[in-house]
DNA sequence: CCTTTCTTGTGAAAGGTTTCACAACACTGG
DNA sequence: CCAGTGTTGTGAAACCTTTCACAAGAAAGG
């Protein structure tokens, strides 16, 4: 399951549309906080560096929270893109993995903030089961179904090596859970029912890897910013 | 500067074709393992779930690597994509911030495995400066200009509180520094001529959060592969 | 050397996303 | 209650990406 939701209309919402929301969620709390009352399509593109018209856009799908002349009301706009994120409620979380890169995300605050709890911890090494992580204790792998049911779990983060990264995936969706976020440097086949993301880290500094050689091979190439729409 | 590369005639190289190139390097890392002498592009299309009409255009747009009839040499096209993606030589990456995160990136392998080699540790954190890390001194910020310049650094990753990463980034700026990655969860405003680019982990779990929303309300709306070209 | 089979490379078509442009509406001040 | 200004919501246009479809070339087998 890799992408297409339809609006009310059945007009179809993009990922990117999706990532945007995010992000206007972001600054929404930030405005909310500094006491902004309203905000305009114009103000919160300058803030987000993009269009007001793709601003609009991207609301219009979910319906109309603007005042025309107005703008649109901080606080309700806020709340109800936490609704369309599904960040309104408490969701659990699971990682597999005390790895380096797990540790540091059951350290991660900004989960937390968001509405991610990590409630279970999983590894398969001896020595991490048992032990406590953050007031969280680390289970054995074998009592993954067991515990991923107890513990209610909505979504699980899978911070293993990339060699056994499928076969853990591929429990896991065994055991009936229907999102997954990856952190293993692999693709993972998973059923087109299960919704999957994947953080790869390397990929974006291969990303700017290439900028750098294209930097360097052409020394131009830049692209500006079109629509600046500075008020 | 976000995107826009041109290819040899002028074509626009988009963003999703490089990924796809950081995807094609390492199955045919794999393959070249396995002693593959050739891969047909619908092969590697259905190992990759793209279609095989995708994958030769993406590598249209840098040369024509294959053989009509045969397929493309798997070692003389992940040579050939190493060298498009620039990772075909050494890069020198710095890390600010030796926090859960920072500490994570220092150990992951899969960075040097690519060529990009953490060569200097900075932090501001009195208890943290000189403290050495996978044999890495963590150097005090102050000394930030003198040791980018001295280690030749090429690439930065950001791994400091949401609060302060943007005074760093302008910083590391400041220093000439071209190339950026950026874990904190905000979006740093850099000038047009600094490649940029952002992991956020958080966001992504709020993509599943939104999959989750959308699938338990509609109970529908999976969008199946259109493509599967299976051999 | 000819026929068959295979697969690339690529214009053209289809499909998706962003931007434009403007009608519709809301508020303000006279 | 009307004119002026501001801003949304949205079809249509522009732009970008993916897929289709096929000519061109390569190998294999007679």
């Amino acid at each position: 399951m890799t992408e297409g939701w339809k609006a009310t209309d059945n007009r179809k919402i993009s990922e990117s549309t999706i990532h945007r929301l995010s992000h206007y969620y972001r600054t929404l709390s930030v405005l909310e906080r500094e006491d902004y009352e309203t905000i305009s399509s114009r103000e919160l593109a300058r803030r987000e560096k993009l269009t007001p018209a793709q601003v609009r856009k991207d609301l219009s799908f979910f319906g109309s929270f603007g005042t025309r002349g107005l703008g649109y009301p901080v606080k309700d706009l806020r709340a109800k893109i936490a609704n369309i994120l599904g960040i309104d409620r408490a969701w659990n979380v699971a990682l597999i993995g005390v790895g380096n890169i797990g540790s540091a995300m059951v350290s991660y605050k900004e989960f937390v903030k968001q509405g991610f709890a990590i409630k279970l911890l999983f590894d398969n090494d001896q020595r991490k089961i048992g032990s406590n992580h953050k007031g969280i204790i680390v289970h054995d792998m074998r009592d993954l179904e067991k515990e991923l049911k107890a513990k209610k779990i909505d979504i699980v983060m899978i911070a293993v090596p990339a060699t056994v990264a499928q076969n853990i995936v591929d429990d896991v969706v065994r055991c009936g859970i229907r999102a997954i976020l990856n952190f293993a440097p692999v693709k993972l086949k998973v059923a087109d029912n299960v919704f999957y993301r994947s953080e790869n880290m390397a990929m974006e500094l291969e990303y700017l890897s290439f900028a750098l050689v294209n930097l360097a091979n052409r020394s131009g190439g830049k692209k500006l910013d079109k629509d600046s729409t500075n008020s």
